[in-house]
RNA sequence: GGGCGGUUAGCUCAGUGGUAGAGCGCUUCGUUGACAUCGAAGAGGCCAGAAGUUCGAUCCUUCUACCGCCCACCA
């Protein structure tokens, strides 16, 4: 395992011991140690029979417990909404956003690990029938990209390792990751099904995504076309549009003598085959040419017969209001040349080189070419001007920041407005809200400018597309190395054992057009967000399990913001289509995870914090904490360490509460009713107010805020006032006082338990089992399934 | 080019139409029976700027300035 790999995450201290938090620390410690040193006696020292019995030391130490609690709750079978007590009734889900099975679970995991489970354990401590279903995601071309680095640092290469064996490969890989993915997923507390749990590769889901894509297929909403698309040169696949991201880019723009034309270009390397020229239809300074004219002029290589075309898309205050169309390599020229029917040739290869076209330049790369090139139009006079700060936009790869080169491809793609038209109703009818609202907007932004979803890859980690060739009467769509590439896949391909039977445009086993036997399948797969698009309804079973039927539509989904349109827009899209239905009530869209000085934490500038790590460190409960408190829906989070050893300092600080109440319990003084005084009733009535404030936090989906007033309660009001003024009362040689005391912080402690149980799970369970309070056969003594405090 | 969010204590952030809040940090003091991973006290803010609505604005409206982000096919 190489040390960029998951398994690194088991040496959690390291990453805190390194951490810069330091400073703070030292001057700390260096106090500590300049004071006087404590009675090591006194430590953990059974002072009565209450302290022998509890046999709490005066620290919390979470790494001891941990496992054991987690283990208890999983015995328990409570995580399951059928082994629930009968009190469960109404049914609540959360389909847990699948992480990519490809690496070890970032900070960004553990937010919405510990938000979800503060809503699941909410509402199963309520009695809802909770279901919090996890899963894993094969993560087609991210894992690709993972696996590809792990085989270039073990010095090897895809190339030339048959189809199957690399797909074999690449599954052990996901499957090892997946299974520490889970165990840390344990470690962060999370209360799931993990009798449900799914894979995005289960061979149920992959049929039943390929059923979808044939659906829509018979539905008119998947096509195949040559349409332009978003090349990668290094990864060698297409791209969604969203998986390219806009940058900025300085670059000289070259104005060229075109025949009677002047144009500009920042691409001089792709103007050979440029033998169309555009010009609004309305420019009046080129009324003297009609549309369709042949104009002979000299270009690049030698003399051209150029055509002229009138096209609104021209934006005639650019430049000199004319311009040459390269469709095979721009989206804007192809739109154009769609429009009237124009040739297209390539000009690039899908390795970034220039094909014969390009005359004496052919095989040479983009970079190398267009001095070159700029440099013989100047040599032939043709080179009018340059611009050399000329600021324009690039289309790159979301992975690798290189440059986009748009290619025209043979792909399926999903026609988006019908199924975005009902994506928007379902939000406008208020069938889903999102929290916070302000999405709402983006949300509906964006669907109603959406394009065409371009669904095939060119990679081999993913679900393979249901289609098929006949290669008699069709032959491949294209030509060229890809042509072989597909072939050679083709004949060692996997998963031969889900060929769908019911793909109706071809027959695998013969084309029903020329009764062919040469059929191929397609060696594309699909983006992997078209099977995580579906996968609330998949991953309950649809349409026939028990499951779907009882726990769909779901009750929330909570995920990232930034996946909004990647991932909860296709959701419902598609949820929608498919079932009719919405996928899911509510959408609660949690920030990014930032550092002290709100830098994305990335494994490259080197600030990222280990969840696992810092929660071997400080306690989950801490870090739990830490990310909930000041986590507003919609906002970035920034979390420190700093901030983490705070909340560990408020769970030593619960346990030393319930140490002090334990110390001085005994049965003798207990015994009987309590004589509450008016203090008491008023210390009463506040912690009722106090649930009634969290409750209502946590209906509406405040965890910030629910969070933030349980610390100040059970600090601040619970252990500075209210056990402090019970001190003395205990002390007191009156035995009703003392009773009436102790009574009232057992009551404000097991409600306190209760309220931060969800917050805090561990520490919160492992008090309650020392807590003297009632215990009914239907919980096997577990606060996770008590009643919530009314 | 469209759109969104932010601007409150040194830092991270809550918050409400009626003289400003928390945590951390800082200062001083205290503490041999729950907790030094502690306690008590304290310093620290024209709530970005301007105008408007209002008896009254940090909060509502408009504008401005910065900061951050998303979307976008001007060669």
């Amino acid at each position: 395992m190489s040390k960029e790999l998951p398994i690194s995450a088991h040496s959690p201290i390291k990453t805190a011991r390194t951490s810069v938090i330091a400073r703070s620390q030292t001057t700390k410690q260096s106090r500590r140690n300049t004071g006087l040193p404590r009675a090591p006696s006194q430590l953990g020292v059974a002072r009565n029979d209450g302290c022998e019995r509890l046999q709490l030391p005066s620290q919390y130490n979470p790494a001891e417990i941990e496992a054991d609690i987690y283990r208890k709750w999983d015995e328990s079978g409570f995580f399951n909404p059928d082994k629930l007590p009968a009190r469960h009734k109404k049914p609540f889900t959360i389909i847990m956003p699948p992480p990519n099975a490809n690496g070890a679970l970032h900070i960004g995991h553990a937010v919405f690990v510990t938000l979800q489970d503060i809503m699941i354990r909410f509402q199963r401590m309520r009695g809802r029938r909770t279901l919090w279903l996890p899963g894993a995601d094969h993560a087609g071309f991210e894992t690709q990209v993972v696996f590809d680095k792990k085989l270039e640092k073990e010095g090897r290469d895809r190339s030339g390792i048959p189809r199957d064996e690399l797909y074999r490969e690449m599954l052990e890989f996901s499957l090892e990751n997946k299974k520490i993915m889970e165990d840390q997923l344990r470690k962060l507390g999370a209360s799931c099904d993990w009798s449900r749990k799914k894979f995005t590769l289960d061979p149920d889901i992959i049929k039943k995504t390929q059923e979808t894509f044939v659906a829509l297929y018979d539905d008119g909403l998947v096509y195949r076309g040559e349409r332009i698309v978003n090349w990668c040169v290094k990864h060698q696949t297409a791209l969604a549009d969203l998986e390219t991201k806009r940058i900025e880019e300085k670059a000289p723009l070259y104005y060229f003598q075109y025949g009677p034309f002047v144009i500009a270009t920042a691409r001089p390397e792709t103007k050979f085959g440029d033998k169309y020229v555009v010009m609004h239809p309305r420019d009046r300074r080129y009324k003297e040419y009609k549309h369709g004219q042949h104009i002979e002029l000299e270009w690049i290589n030698g003399p051209i017969v150029a055509t002229v075309i009138k096209d609104e898309a021209i934006d005639m205050n650019f430049g000199t209001g004319v311009m040459t169309i390269t469709p095979w390599h721009d989206p804007v020229d192809f739109d154009i040349a769609e429009r009237h029917t124009l040739d297209k040739e390539q000009i690039i290869d899908r390795r970034g080189k220039l094909l014969p076209v390009a005359g004496e330049f052919a095989g040479a790369s983009i970079k190398d070419a267009r001095p070159l090139i700029v440099e013989k139009l100047k040599a032939k006079g043709l080179l009018i001007k340059t611009e050399e700060e000329y600021s324009h936009h690039i289309s790159v790869c979301y992975k690798c920041s290189r440059p986009i080169e748009p290619q025209i491809l043979p792909q399926w793609f999903l026609k988006m407005a019908p199924l975005a038209k009902k994506a928007i109703e379902a939000v406008e009818k208020g069938k889903i809200v999102f929290v916070p609202g302000r999405f709402k907007k983006i949300y509906f932004h964006w669907l109603r400018n959406i394009r065409d979803w371009n669904l095939s890859r060119q990679i081999l980690w993913g679900i393979r597309i249901p289609a098929y060739f006949c290669l008699d009467c069709e032959g491949f769509p294209d030509g060229g190395d890809y042509d072989q590439t597909r072939q050679r896949m083709e004949n060692t391909m996997m998963w031969r054992e889900h060929d769908p039977q019911w793909f109706t445009a071809l027959d695998p086993r013969s084309c029903p057009q020329c009764g062919s036997h040469k059929i191929v399948r397609d060696a594309d797969t699909l983006d992997t967000w078209f099977s995580s698009g579906q996968w609330p309804f998949l991953a309950l079973g649809y349409p026939d399990a028990k499951d779907y039927k009882t726990f769909y539509p779901t009750d929330v989904m909570e995920t990232g913001w930034d996946i909004l349109f990647f991932w909860v827009a296709r959701m419902i899209m598609l949820g929608l289509y498919r079932t009719g239905r919405v996928p899911f009530k509510t959408v609660y869209l949690n920030g990014l995870v930032r550092d002290k000085d709100r830098q994305k934490m990335s494994k490259s500038k080197g600030n990222v914090i280990d969840p696992l790590g810092v929660a071997a460190l400080y306690g989950t409960d801490a870090v739990r904490m830490a990310l909930t408190v000041g986590n507003l829906p919609g906002n970035d989070i920034i979390i420190s360490e700093d901030k983490i050893r705070g909340y560990r300092n408020f769970a030593t600080k619960l346990w030393n509460i319930q140490r002090f109440i334990l110390l001085n319990d005994d049965a003798k003084t207990v015994r009987g009713a309590p004589k509450f005084n008016a203090k008491d009733r008023k210390a009463q009535k506040e912690l009722k107010t106090l649930v009634k404030i969290v409750t209502k936090d946590l209906e509406a989906f405040r965890f910030h805020h629910a969070a933030e007033k349980l610390y100040h309660y059970a600090w601040h009001t619970f252990a500075d006032k209210i056990i402090e003024d019970a001190k003395p009362r205990i002390a007191s040689a009156d035995p009703d006082e003392r009773r009436a005391a102790l009574k009232l912080l057992i009551e404000i402690q097991t409600t306190l338990l209760k309220l931060l149980h969800p917050f805090m799970p561990f520490i919160t369970e492992t008090l309650w089992e020392k807590l003297p309070a009632s215990r009914s056969k239907a919980t096997k003594g577990l606060l996770m399934v008590e009643q919530w405090p009314e």
